[in-house]
DNA sequence: CTCCGTTGTTAAATCGGATTAGCAAGTTGC
DNA sequence: GCAACTTGCTAATCCGATTTAACAACGGAG
């Protein structure tokens, strides 16, 4: 790309000193004695010439190219991504590092493809993301390597994972009803533990539920019922509204995601009923359309940012990787969906 | 990153010939000549060493990463992002590259600080990209440099731009309605140049509106009004509301996002008017909600994956960088929110 | 039989830094 | 006054490739 770069051996030069005291003096190394006069010599000289270190060449002898590389099953689809990567990014940016972005569509030898891109590269460490909290088995190039599993867990694989803290959003989603007031007529859309066609629900559907149930019984409050479907708008829109036609009065509703929320939105509209006049809805996930719906959703906020940064936290401490299980927890964003209950 | 990986030295020491002959023999040149015996020894030892080139190593006397910086204001916010990354990592892979992806969320210091990180790894080229069609000014740092900008323009500035071409698709959009029968009670929501607060809406806004008002002109119909107002969905309901509560009573409306779209369609629902029985709805951009609307809604969308697509290719083309401005269509996603207009 | 041109291969230099080993000059100790 | 340390600096190597220059071995021409 144009323009020979300034080198340390332009630096030398100009500080009338040899590469060598200048790679002691621009390193600030401490254990080779550099006298102050040498070492102010070569830092003036650097600053006029704008001497920057080839990170590539130094990598070379050092091994470390302050590099890390990502991988994704699939980086576009809405639950993840964006907040994710800008989490990872601005962490590894505090500490001098960059990160190669990379999404394998899911497919076994692409990934395969991208670690090994990966490791020709010298990256220093790998995050192996997946999109939606579930269990997965890293590539074989991946092993005894530095990694960091973010949104999935792999049993056996030495390697700390990141996840939200299902379980105690399940939890937080009963309270806040509860604190409302609601003790019956309570109903989960999306739960309790996905169907077959959304393997993305196994552990984040079941840990919410489970978190739920705990908390509900604890206060003596009672889930109505529970209905299975697909975690997205269509399919929450045909069943709220089969629920509504069956005849049942919820008077709140936990839908496991927004996507679920905004078609429960769309059925209870269509059959007249307010939010959260006459149903309560409380939801997960706060994605973009969350604070947009009306009325606002009140939804737990899946931490993506917090989940990214914490992944490449854990990368750049130093000493070796611990295979922990790191729960972020997932904060509460109340909006304007929950209300007291409807007069029976 | 752990255990000493196969260099070339040790194929060349199992194949019993030079490193010169098995770096030869592994690049395949022909401008050297290496017996098809040697070729085949040294190809059969890096086959069973499983030998993979360092990519660092190779760069340094090269010159060439081949790896691509991608630099933009914000990757997080809904209408970008995630699809151009993926449709520029796609391109990239296709050609044994690598994406660094990084976001300077609109600081020009974190910018430069990062076009530097970039440089300081010797990309080959970097990807200066925008989240909204506008023009920017790119660092200095970049001046120089094999450059593509992508969603952006920077006249003077010596490299050529990807952008999508909103002139056509605001014909489309006029098109689209025409088609339908619709000649009068036509108005834009979000036109027709975005206000201050929206610079995003600078060049989209304008060409929309432009390629709308030359299409419907042309086919003798009238743009009742234009209500300006922000991008986003508390706008669209806002003006939608303002627009009924004054007694006009639209045929159809272009809106200028499908955030707008989204708000007018919870103004018409409110106000007992129904899409597109009452009201026909065309849009632009095609983001996630457009398609889980109800009715689903019909709109412009933005290419972000041939963007970045695109973007990748002209910097891997052989040869300088011409700097042209290249405009990529915006497919019209037909779906249920253009009907024929109501009976007067 | 010598000279010259191919052919196939390798030694050595290079890329831009980091690191190891060693070398002068100045100090201290006795 | 001389050995033993320090201090401050540099020559030489190394990292893992690519690339240039040069060198044997062989064949054909004269």
């Amino acid at each position: 790309m144009s323009e020979r770069r300034v080198t340390m051996a332009d630096v030398a030069r100009r500080a009338g000193v040899s590469p060598t005291t200048a790679s002691f003096a621009l390193s600030g190394r401490t254990d080779m004695r550099i006298s102050d006069a040498s070492r102010k010599k070569v830092l003036e000289a650097a600053r006029e010439l704008g001497y920057r270190p080839n990170v590539t060449a130094r990598s070379l002898r050092t091994k470390s190219t302050q590099t890390i590389g990502f991988v994704s099953d699939r980086i576009t689809t809405t639950p993840f991504a964006g907040d994710v990567i800008r989490g990872a990014m601005e962490a590894a940016r505090e500490r001098d590092n960059l990160l190669f972005i990379t999404e394998a569509g899911g497919d076994r030898d692409a990934e395969s493809s991208l670690v090994h891109a990966l490791l020709d590269r010298q990256v220093d460490a790998v995050i192996y993301a997946s999109m939606f909290t579930r269990y997965v088995t890293p590539p074989k190039e991946l092993f005894g390597r530095r990694v960091v599993l973010l949104n999935c867990l792999a049993p056996g694989f030495d390697a700390p994972s990141v996840v939200p803290d299902e379980l105690e959003a399940g939890r937080d989603a009963a309270r806040a009803l509860l604190a409302a007031g609601h003790t019956e007529g309570i109903w989960a859309i999306g739960g309790h533990q996905a169907v077959p066609a959304t393997p993305e629900g196994i552990i984040a559907g079941n840990e919410r539920m489970r978190g739920l149930e705990e908390v509900l019984r604890e206060g003596g409050a009672r889930l109505d019922g529970v209905v299975e479907c697909d975690w997205d708008t269509r399919d929450g829109f045909r069943e709220v509204s089969a629920l509504l036609a069956a005849g049942h009065r919820p008077r709140a509703l936990v839908c496991l995601t927004d996507r679920v929320s905004m078609g429960a939105y769309q059925a209870l509209g269509e059959a007249g009923l307010s939010v959260p006049g006459d149903v309560s809805v409380v939801s997960f996930d706060d994605q973009d359309i969350a604070a947009v719906l009306r009325p606002a959703l009140t939804t737990l906020k899946l931490p993506h940012h917090q989940l990214g940064r914490l992944a490449v936290e854990l990368i750049l401490r130093r000493g070796p990787l611990e295979a922990v299980v790191h729960r972020v927890p997932m904060p509460l964003r109340e909006r304007a969906s929950i209300g007291a209950p409807a007069a029976g």
